[in-house]
DNA sequence: CATGTTACGTTATAATATAACATAATAGAT
DNA sequence: ATCTATTATGTTATATTATAACGTAACATG
């Protein structure tokens, strides 16, 4: 079942939808002030429940937030990145493997694996 | 070269050793202020300093520090992780092949690799 | 010992995120 | 249809994390 959003989630997601980087919670804040969003909260909130859908995914190293371009992403949890530290622009890897590598690395610990966040820096097709 | 530390460095980084858990900034402040730590400034100085020659990581996705176990460790830039949900330990994994991992998972997508940020959250051998 | 670099101390402020509380909208169950 | 529980909203205040800016001190090295 499609999860209907309220009108501030979807101001909030279209924003991030709108950019192509990743977008800190007071950018976007500052981009959709115009359409009657005032405060953090209104911001965060619909955040927390964009990203609880997977609509939306963080960037933690950046304290930043993208929109997942995938339909249904399964990344509610875990995320792996690609980010361009020369145009900034943030690929979201959908190796389906990579947990599998992940477990088996954890295993190595006795360590039992429940999620994870990938982020890897470097340059894009697009920049080289 | 061993880069000797300097006052505040150490009782920085001595706080950081002393701590089971990973230690925000405010956190390793508040610890050390009987040693004449007065400002965050102070603390994020030494940090920025620990982490530049390797002597301390930052959890990104905990806005926290810890400092590393390793003698020399290569992790000045790229660092993976194993943390906790249970106790919140947090344990440095040195997998040299890792990188080469990413590196050819980057390829796939004519991505250049540069650095990484590799966090996995699950539960520990100890709280298992 | 002159000089450039690195660290320090201090105050202020920026940037990111959450708490708390009263109200409104909504979705099911009866 | 309406009661009720849940979820979302608006708003103000505040907590948490991190940097800017500026003057001074320590220190290495030419």
């Amino acid at each position: 079942m499609e999860p209907s959003l309220t009108n501030n989630q979807k101001i909030v997601l279209q924003a991030l939808e709108d950019s192509e980087q990743p977008l800190g919670a007071y950018s976007i804040l500052f981009n959709i002030e115009k359409k009657g969003i005032k405060s953090p909260q209104q911001v965060y909130r619909a955040l927390d429940k964009l990203i609880e859908i997977g609509a939306v995914h963080k960037i933690e190293s950046l304290n930043s937030y993208i929109a997942c371009k995938h339909k249904d992403c399964k990344a509610r949890e875990s995320t792996s990145f690609l980010i361009c530290q020369e145009c900034q622009k943030v690929y979201e890897v959908l190796e389906s493997d990579l947990s599998d590598k992940f477990i088996k690395l954890s295993q190595l610990s006795n360590f039992k694996y429940s999620t994870h966040n990938l982020e890897i820096f470097g340059i894009c097709d697009l920049c080289n």
